[in-house]
DNA sequence: TAATATATGCTCATATAGAGCATAAATAGC
DNA sequence: GCTATTTATGCTCTATATGAGCATATATTA
């Protein structure tokens, strides 16, 4: 019936819009009370390669029109989908991300814009060190660091746990798909529970939390808050965010969330929004000029309270000027 | 006969180690001359994930270890592949990035380790700006600028050509995939005439370059002086290339390279192959040892000439105590 | 008119990166 | 043994970038 070695290709949109200083990705509601992702089918017969599958197929879905897209990640999990322990049939989900203006969604398009942080509430920063992290998620990860079979076995769970949730005094907020791993691994989401529901008989190395605790652990994971999305879909939704948070520091893409025209405090909130950490304002500016991103359009904001901001707008000169310009996000942030 | 979505998959490996300070990358000999990267199909059935697919295939192929694993980018283009115009057929190609120590090469393994830059001979600074560059390719780069259809094409071209190769006093060494790119499109390497005869009706956005001087700028693919290689396994190997040079700066990936113990100038001429440019040896043993990166052994060389120097080795803890430990090649270097 | 909000200019301390000088400790050639 | 050569290693000096905060300007709101 069908070839052994033929595999279905899906590709799966992280559309993302930055609207008032709140990040936001395109989500359509299924079944099951699960948020979706955009997702269709490459079809090769149709499409000449896969980023203009993915143009269509968002087209079509939503008349949305996105400016940049950009291939992430494909995952072949096993365990992505329940249909796949049955059948021998074998599906690829390839990520997307894709950066939009702000535009409003047509009536009856099942698609609406949803704040990123609203699935991934430990990965914004920008009010301080998110509760839910000292309330729920590292003492379930300290917990699961205890349970490893030796003292290795410890030592290597915690080291993972420093690496990706920091120190003391550091952290990577650009490390929000390894985050998303432990997190997942560790049992500290609900999709985790889903899929090894699935799988329970079946040994399964995806999974290292104490299977005598589960009870306990999955209340961890709904108090850790995440909104439930479907399979994968954090994974991709983790990956699209950790792309972005890394490549606004040295390309210029936050232009592409913004108009044409923008104060150099509406580029501030998307760049803060993109890479969850609140930014120092003057010194924001310092680097955004000595590094000759934008210039000026002569225009002054007018609605806005207090002093009046000049408007900026994308000098893309720049691109030929200097090999790898971006925004300077504090590589490193404290706690 | 096969459902209309359906596609295979194919792995393609990019397998790198360093050894004597030149970079090499694993290459089997096919017909036609060409240089091959170590391939195989990703078979469902017998594979849990893409990831261990990969490793059994070239543990079968080539009875190699390979530790580190990471996957590069999922390649979908119409025009890979001969085959892929007659029939309906498609194929994707997942490539892989591989590190490995340097080992022999079993007897009757169809593959060899290969100077990585004689399929990228642009990318080695090592030695000061390659000579390739203004003998070849950058006179024809700049023609092809010019054969813009009109004024902003041109300014767009230029453009392109700065950003990727680099301005009067500045080259982002990272960006091999879009160099590659930026050739492949202008028509400078011999793969692009080669998949260019294949598509000549069928109007292709992808080559760019002028076709009335075709035989010329034909002639200059061959004095560019990369080595053939199979359907798009150069764009592979350039995104290898460019994932590894964005990354040791941020991950300790350079020691899955290296003997367990090494001396810093070892692996000071790791990064320099990996990274194609020369490094101030003082301020590199500054960089390493401030990052905490690797601890003395307590043993010395004997072997060498000179001064015999302290042998190290990594200091995994490194992992758990800062966010981003990597080697610091610097940014930007000057031309 | 005062309070508040935002914009913008400027300074200062510290950290980091780039370049080079100086010295140490081995081998190679005679 | 002596000298040249080679590599290792310690240290300094300077330019630049980063992080934090002070001060002032110009609007709206109460």
């Amino acid at each position: 019936m069908r070839d052994t070695h033929t595999v279905d290709v899906g590709l799966t949109a992280v559309i993302m819009a930055v609207s008032g200083g709140v990040a936001k990705v395109l989500a359509v509601r299924e079944g099951a009370g699960e948020h979706a992702l955009p997702s269709g089918l490459f079809d090769p017969a149709q499409d000449r390669t896969l980023n203009l599958s993915l143009r269509r197929w968002i087209m079509e879905l939503t008349a949305l029109e996105v400016g940049y897209v950009e291939q992430l990640y494909t995952f072949g999990n096993q365990y992505r989908d329940a249909r796949e322990l049955d059948v021998g049939a074998r599906f690829l989900s390839i990520g997307y991300l894709g950066l939009a203006r702000e535009q409003r969604i047509g009536t009856g398009v099942p698609a609406e814009w949803h704040d990123i942080y609203d699935y991934l509430p430990w990965e914004d920063w920008r009010g301080g060190r998110p509760a839910v992290l000292d309330a729920h998620i590292m003492p379930a990860l300290a917990a699961w660091a205890e349970d490893a079979l030796d003292g290795a076995g410890r030592a290597l769970r915690r080291g993972r746990i420093a690496m990706t949730f920091g120190t003391a005094d550091a952290i990577d907020h650009e490390k929000a798909l390894q985050r998303f791993e432990l997190m997942y691994e560790a049992g500290l989401l609900p999709e985790a529970h889903r899929d090894y529901a699935l799988v329970r008989e079946k040994s399964s190395s995806v999974f290292s939390f104490n299977k005598n605790k589960i009870e306990d652990i999955y209340k961890v994971s709904l108090e850790v808050g995440g909104l439930p999305m479907k399979m994968d879909h954090r994974r991709i939704l983790a990956s699209a965010l950790e792309r972005v948070r890394g490549k606004i520091k040295y390309r210029p893409l936050v232009f592409e969330l913004l108009p044409a025209a923008f104060t150099l405090l509406q580029l501030q909130k998307v760049v803060e929004a993109l890479s969850g950490v609140a930014l120092h304002k003057q010194n924001f500016r310092r680097l955004i000029q000595a590094e000759r991103l934008v210039e000026e359009t002569g225009e002054m904001e007018t609605t806005a309270r207090g002093r009046p901001a000049a408007l900026f707008r994308f000098r893309p000169q720049v691109l030929s000027e200097r090999p790898a310009p971006g925004v300077g996000v504090p590589k490193i942030s404290t706690i």
